[in-house]
DNA sequence: GTCTATATCGGGATAGAC
DNA sequence: GTCTATCCCGATATAGAC
């Protein structure tokens, strides 16, 4: 969205937030239009329809989130590195925009065919790029996995769980619970114990 | 649900099948009766309204996931195996109802104010199961974690992930995947790399 | 660019026959 | 226990005035 708030982007973010408090079904125009200080028909000068409004706020995010990740890794060669930033930015940015990866990650069932399927298309670009970092730390044997596919899901599953219950305003900053996150996704729960630490000395 | 199938049982079954599908707010009772094979107002004579059958099913969902993870892990008294026991029991019990977990999962934001209320207070009672395993691992110096209550969200955030995605005639049984996830989370991705071994060899 | 008024449709729920 | 018929409401979307 660009910088300038107009009614336009008033109506986006509102939408994403109605969206995610009431489900993209249950949030009627009337609703969205109220918390955007207009009347029910004035949001059809601006969108087209319900569905466009949803289909907008899904591209906007996944298109963020593939530009940003890139963004973010493009330094570093170390693939636990890469690793440690994608899933900072990751967790991050589903702090920022909380409203709008929510919608993204919940409301994928109420997108049209045609839109469904260019936003499964740019999910999968995302996926590939966590796919592509595991598979070189395995390469480098810096990691190791099993299951390419399946510890990538985990990994973006777990991570995206933070926006669901992550408080602004509460006593933990973001940065320390993304680096929580990192260190549980390369060394467990067990990794880090003492006998492991005592054996890693040596 | 008792184990002859009533018409009652086969409304509840379908009802998940299509609040999964669709959402429950883009399902419809007319819908729900034609697949349960009969007419929208007979389903009335079974259950006093939607509300209700949502309610039923995360109602259902939560019981069975509270009391038998109790079952599973009761003869168990190391941590790490009560949570090997529990890891396991979760990810195949959401494979089992896929269905169920999935709306009980999703639709919190469906009920009604008090409905809303009893379930929150099932999913706490549920998630303390976990909390309390990985306190007790603490407690041994078996695990080490720095903060149990995103450990286990995230936990069983990522645990619950498994049934978006698996499929049941897919190659991998579910026994390997759960078995993919208590390694994951318990060593990680470096963990169990060979530098790792090596030194716990000594 | 926003308003009011309205067309049109579909869904939850009820009543009463069989 | 299931059917048909229907009430009632609220939602998306459109038309035309200001």
């Amino acid at each position: 969205m660009p910088a300038i708030t107009s009614r336009k982007e008033i109506i986006f973010r509102e939408a994403a937030r109605l969206f995610k408090e009431k489900g993209y079904n249950s949030s009627t125009l009337r609703g969205l239009a109220n918390k955007a200080g207009i009347k029910g028909g004035s949001i059809y000068h601006h969108y087209s329809s319900k569905q466009e409004i949803l289909y907008l706020i899904m591209e906007y995010t996944m298109t963020n989130l593939i530009n940003r990740v890139q963004l973010a890794i493009k330094d570093e060669t170390d693939p636990l590195q890469k690793l440690r930033k994608a899933i900072t930015f990751h967790i991050e940015y589903h702090t920022i925009d909380t409203n709008e990866t929510y919608v993204t990650d919940a409301e994928l069932r109420s997108l049209d065919v045609e839109n469904y399927k260019k936003i499964v298309k740019m999910r999968n670009t995302y996926e590939k790029i966590y796919r592509d970092i595991l598979l070189e730390g395995n390469a480098t044997e810096q990691m190791r996995i099993d299951n390419i596919k399946t510890a990538s899901r985990a990994l973006l599953q777990m991570c995206t769980g933070v926006s669901y219950w992550f408080n602004p305003n509460g006593k933990q900053p973001i940065s320390q619970i993304a680096e929580n996150y990192v260190e549980l996704f390369l060394w467990g729960i067990c990794g880090k114990t003492g006998a492991v630490q005592a054996a890693l000395q040596n």
